[in-house]
DNA sequence: AATTTGCCCAACCGCGAAAGT
DNA sequence: GACTTTCGCGGTTGGGCAAAT
């Protein structure tokens, strides 16, 4: 059986959110937390339907938002997660700290869409687009009409989680350059993946955090693996400045997290015992901060 | 200046999954 | 196990705005 619509009630209101009315909704939150949907309109003295308050929160007025258009770095990390996930917007958007599944679909499909025809890309399929699909000559409403491709199956739900494995045994240098982060790594058993050092083969263990600065990280059971992963960092990013790195053994220390990520850095190298690295525990790690605010972590 | 066309994005709709009874 | 309720997701719509005609 379906569910009844939720906003087809006498006296909802629908259509734009006037200020007044996200003022209640974000005092409410703020005051209660997120609880029942369903309740919230009612205790926040809103004409609203549970879901429409949902939806206005977790894509506008959540605090934790990013505004603005999403930067080169971010398009690149929707292509490729699109490219492994398909049109599975909530599971993207989760990979991109402050954004949501409707801003980025909205940017794909008006912007992203559009960079890849240009560029003779097919966007559902990532592959070189032939002639036949072409479809600039339509309108707005016909593209609209044109049903998208859909979502992989339920089936290759296991072929997604494989090909993140791919993903996690790439080098050190795709995986910062193509921006793979995921919270679902540690799905992944230590054992299962090798170590990304591209010079390194040895085995590793994954951590991660739940913080939005923590994309990835690995950690290396191999100490010699360290400097390797330095070095490629060095080579990859002669931008920066990597003071003092390679002495003392490849590793010397840079700077501390000093409290629950809170602190702001571009690069630091730690090998402080005792460490307040959360979830890092005592590991050493190597931490890069991009000019667009990810923030990439490896164990060393 | 008026109208048309295209772009953008907030918001809605309907479905399926999960949770509850 | 059947049914109901709630939530979250992906697809779609519609209105405001700007550019083109």
């Amino acid at each position: 059986m379906g569910r009844q619509p939720c906003c087809d009630k006498i006296g909802l209101k629908k259509g734009p959110w006037t200020a007044e009315e996200d003022k209640k909704l974000i005092s409410f939150i703020l005051t209660n937390g997120q609880c029942c949907w369903r309740a919230v309109p009612k205790l926040a003295g809103l004409l609203r339907c549970g879901k429409s308050c949902r939806l206005r929160w977790t894509n506008y007025l959540r605090p934790d938002l990013k505004r603005g258009l999403l930067s080169e770095y971010e398009e690149k990390m929707v292509i490729d997660l699109h490219s492994q996930l398909g049109n599975r917007w909530s599971k993207i958007a989760s990979h991109l700290p402050g954004r949501t599944d409707n801003e980025i679909k909205n940017h794909w499909n008006t912007h992203i869409k559009k960079k890849l025809k240009k560029m003779g890309i097919d966007p559902q399929t990532h592959k070189s687009i032939s002639q036949t699909s072409d479809d600039t000559h339509l309108t707005d409403k016909d593209k609209r009409q044109s049903s998208q491709p859909p979502s992989p199956p339920k089936e290759l739900k296991k072929e997604v989680t494989a090909a993140k494995t791919d993903i996690i045994e790439t080098n050190i240098t795709d995986l910062i350059m193509d921006g793979f982060c995921t919270e679902e790594v540690p799905l992944i058993e230590p054992h299962e993946i090798l170590v990304p050092c591209a010079s390194s083969s040895s085995t590793t263990s994954t951590s991660y955090s739940s913080s939005s600065s923590y994309s990835y990280s690995s950690f290396s059971s191999n100490p010699e693996s360290a400097a390797n992963l330095l070095q490629d960092l060095v080579n990859e990013f002669p931008e920066f400045e990597w003071p003092n790195i390679c002495e003392e053994n490849g590793i010397v220390e840079e700077g501390l997290l000093e409290d629950d990520f809170g602190s702001s850095w571009d690069f630091m190298v730690n090998n402080y015992e005792g460490g307040n690295a959360n979830n890092f525990g005592n590991d050493p790690f190597v931490g890069l901060e991009l000019e667009n605010s990810q923030s990439w972590v490896y164990g060393l």
